[in-house]
DNA sequence: CTGAAAGCGCTTACAG
DNA sequence: CTGAAAGCGCTTACAG
């Protein structure tokens, strides 16, 4: 069954095609009777217009191109829920791209460009830093917008929605300071992700100032793996508090500590850096500071929208607010 | 700076643009002399052909839509990871959809149509069951090739890529029974989704075959909500043992029932159906019976590359194998 | 093996 | 307000 095209359209409605794509791009232009004849038969024959040949012929496809490392992270998940709320509401297609482990994220975004994306998204912070900066100054050679998402380089001058995780671990470290604590352990993930980069320097900066050392601890975020970090690291130091750059992080060091015979939150108290849902299935509940990440999704989505349409956007660099929830593994 | 052409690379390696693109597409029909020419320019000029008009001129667009209810679900997000590796591998491009709650599917099929996709893939279960008859016998009329994903629906003929779930319940529900026990609950969700149906058969029929009335317990996937309902069913009912649709209220369920000091698993036994990270999260870790999530979208996104690339398919029903992971939560 | 030409299904100045 | 025509960047018979 072929599809029907705007030749059926006319050729039904006895106008010519031009006026057909005059109803749908700029119905005030057409007479009013036209419109509803040509409407109608719109409506008859259930015709939508070839996305493919719409967009060759406009050199605009309203489709969105992401860019990311690992879809089944929870973080990129829920960002890609955010981003597919707000692209349906403003009638743009997603193209989903990954950069896979060693994959040159120039080959990728050479592809996306060749699928003529609209607009481009980065999705998190996975990916090498240095090579993401020439990435982004060729798609800017490339005069397509971009926005960066959950991820902030602060050096690059590139749209970018991102909550202040320094500022969030500095308060969430200070607040347990405040409590008395000293033996404070931020536990990190061997790999550097950008995000985590800022997650540190909070941390350092409120332990610093309150005249102690910082203490990191930096593991894998694979649980199977960092089970046995956590077995040695219990056994070998003074805990008081930790801090977690993943909830799952979190949780796999608070079951060791219990299984290790210490009460959370009377002896440890932990806490997490997302609020996933990890943080209320864990026993006790993960008290978090609650990162937005949908909304992230969300916001940058709009904001790339702004960019794609020519809108005026006062502000390049959104920030959005945390904050947190108290659970059981905090007094 | 527009973007080069076809035009632009039989310019500069004095061919004709049909050259090119034999160059490109059927490289054994171009002259090995005129053909390393060519290549060469298009290694110069970085040339990849603008696959908007390729789609166009080819009627193939070398893209696949991926149907879904939520991205953000675990789930959804693992079969995404399949999908992606293997479409990656075939170059395939990859555009997703939602269909929003309470959305008609039929509309968003029409939006997927009209995008030119090459072949659809229908992921879980989660949308209703009668409309999906009606909008894959649509799709099928427009002659798009389709792939049910981790979903299974007996009564159609459609390419489908999934496990034996009432197999699997009914295998571990028996090594309950034949352990002696017999207060085993099924903790299912209210709303009804196919792959749980599959489970609640497989349950059902190991407890028939026992001569046990089969005990099931329907609540909600929300953890802030079947908590509440936990609470009152471990205060009513004896159990056990318990075997859950997803592993979150597998988990969600051992926590209440802990902290209302039972203990797991000498008083009751916790069994989940899926092996995601919350049963590697949880205090004891959870035993699963591993379904291949990962896999089944990777299996499933090759059988639709067969079916858009007319090669010949033997099995249209593909069911993976499971296996049984031993933890904590069994004895 | 190679090129000229038609066509994919639209949009968009340009006339009228 | 409407139509004829060119063009978007490719592919693909058809000749040669």
């Amino acid at each position: 069954m072929a599809s029907t095209t705007i030749y059926d359209v006319a050729g039904a409605a006895k106008v010519s095609l031009a006026t057909v794509s005059r109803v749908m791009n700029n119905p005030e232009k057409v007479n009013p009777e036209t419109r509803e004849r040509v409407l109608k038969v719109i409506k008859e024959l259930g015709y939508r217009p070839n996305a493919i040949a719409k967009g060759l012929a406009s050199r605009k496809t309203t489709t969105v191109g992401i860019v990311m490392a690992d879809v089944s992270r929870a973080s990129t998940s829920q960002l890609l829920g955010g981003i597919m709320d707000i692209a349906k509401k403003y009638n743009y297609a997603i193209k989903i791209f990954s950069v896979a482990e060693g994959e040159d994220i120039k080959d990728v975004l050479r592809i996306v460009v060749a699928e003529q994306v609209d607009g481009i998204l980065f999705l998190n912070d996975e990916l090498e830093s240095d090579k993401m900066h020439m990435a982004i100054n060729q798609i800017q050679d490339d005069q397509i917008p971009v926005v960066l998402c959950n991820v902030n380089y602060d050096e690059l001058d590139v749209p970018t929605v991102t909550i202040d995780y320094e500022k969030a671990t500095y308060e969430i470290t200070k607040q347990l300071l405040e409590e008395g604590k000293k033996d404070i352990y931020l536990l990190s993930t061997v790999r550097k992700y950008t995000v985590n980069t800022h997650k540190v320097k909070g941390y350092e900066k409120a332990m610093t100032e309150a005249g102690l050392e910082p203490l990191i601890f930096r593991t894998s975020g694979d649980v199977s793996i960092n089970k046995y970090h956590f077995e040695e690291f219990i056994k070998n130091k003074h805990i008081e508090a930790t801090i977690a750059v993943r909830d799952s992080i979190a949780v796999s060091f608070m079951n060791i500590a219990i299984n290790a015979g210490y009460k959370v939150p009377e002896d440890i108290e932990v806490i997490g850096l997302q609020n996933t849902k990890y943080a209320v299935l864990s026993r006790p509940n993960l008290t978090c500071v609650d990162t937005p990440v949908y909304d992230i999704g969300a916001v940058s989505m709009r904001l790339l929208t702004k960019y794609m349409q020519q809108e005026e956007v006062t502000e390049s660099k959104i920030v959005l607010p945390y904050n947190v929830v108290k659970r059981g593994t905090t007094k």
